[in-house]
DNA sequence: CTGAACCATGACAATTATGTGACAACGGTG
DNA sequence: CACCGTTGTCACATAATTGTCATGGTTCAG
């Protein structure tokens, strides 16, 4: 699941200086120069967290977050304002059009970082203490670990992934592409077949315990994780 | 070692007045007029107490405290709550926030300087037999001194935090940046690769006595501390 | 029965994540 | 001021994971 943050901001070479920043940090930036071109992305892109600049062309960046935060299914997303002098009163102002954060230009990088981090984490809430299960297998994701008959068992990322996919949606068929695109994310461009192998390696982990048949091949359709045994 | 105390209050007459009372029975005390600074006054001078206005401008004291309360750094620093009107839903939204304690103003200083005592007590007390343990680590919050098997161990300040914060939180794993945020503070700005290092010196700190594996990397997620022994 | 499509599997090399030693900056202290 | 312990950062070493491919087995329509 990669995080996009959407910076909004009229200055390119700021713009530039910022994604560049991110993106080193992985996570996917867009841009946007003005009001317009970001609400637009907004609805488009569905950012997880905005950069926007005080200063923007017609439509001010406090009066673009007021908008904003009139609209249901925007106002989570968080928001920090950037401005180019650190006055109080702009403060004020923009925080009480909704912004979550504040800083003043020239951003200090590393600073930025830190917030970022911090409205998301916050942003997210605590993340569900719940653990998912079939059969044997129990996958509890705060502690990120798999127990398969009361045993723990070390599963590698992708594995770990693709299993709690399952988990989370058995049954169903899903054919590599889409398992690519659920499990992998969208964005990575991956062979089909690379599939199959993580299939594999999946039941190669489960082997040991016998449930290897839980993830079951359907010709020409996919993959399916079933807690019942085939016929 | 002197008792440090914040008042968060905008109003400047009532912040002097309760400034020259607590100095006059000897403690520190720092102001801070909005949360803002606040936040920045209790990162740098780690208070042992604050008071906290009810209505602040901007970000409210309960948001304050709220926040601040996710924050592990800053969960032991005992809160009293100050507020205009003694309304019955505020005084519970305080405490559900996270103030340990609730007066409502005018305050009557000698009251405030009980409870401001009660509270210190209580906090000192508290941490005086709260002692964290896992297997033989042993970790007395009040005295500061981590003992493994009956040994006294020394740790730095960064280690020391760390391996509190394992303690509170066991078996869970959190990702470099989350301990960034929970063990060093929101507002620092360090490096993620850093916490590999600390984890290092954790561990060398847990090795001569055989402990060091309780320190589990996570691959592509993060750092576990867990009693039990990995598979 | 047969070939084409489809899938399982082992091996391998590239990529990534983590471990680790060294070092410089810092603040405190004698 | 020199010394010490602590901390954050870096560069390199090491280890784990991952994607791809080649090969061989299986299934199924015709």
């Amino acid at each position: 699941m990669t995080t996009r943050i959407l910076i909004i901001e009229d200055e390119k070479p700021i713009r530039e200086m910022i994604r560049f920043a991110l993106e080193r940090e992985g996570y996917a930036v867009d841009e946007a120069g003005d009001a317009a071109e970001a609400t637009s992305r907004i609805s488009r892109q569905r950012p997880d967290l905005m950069l926007v600049d005080w200063m923007l062309p017609e439509v001010s960046g406090v009066n673009l977050i007021r908008s904003l935060r009139r609209n249901e299914i925007n106002r989570d997303i968080p928001v920090i304002m950037l401005t180019a002098r650190g006055e109080e009163s702009d403060k004020v102002t923009g925080l009480e059009a909704g912004a979550d954060d504040y800083m003043s230009k020239p951003v200090a990088i590393k600073e930025l970082l830190a917030r970022i981090r911090a409205l998301l984490r916050r942003s997210r809430g605590f993340s569900q203490e719940e653990t998912l299960q079939a059969g044997i297998i129990k996958l509890n994701i705060a502690t990120h670990q798999i127990t398969i008959n009361e045993q723990a068992v070390h599963f590698g990322q992708t594995e770990y992934r693709l299993l709690k996919f399952f988990l989370q949606h058995p049954e169903r068929v899903y054919s590599r592409g889409q398992l690519l695109d659920l499990v992998w994310g969208e964005t990575v461009y991956v062979e089909e077949r690379t599939v199959d192998v993580h299939i594999l390696r999946l039941r190669k982990l489960l082997k040991p315990y016998g449930v290897e048949s839980m993830v079951q091949t359907v010709r020409g359709a996919g993959y399916r994780f079933s807690q019942a045994v085939e016929s």
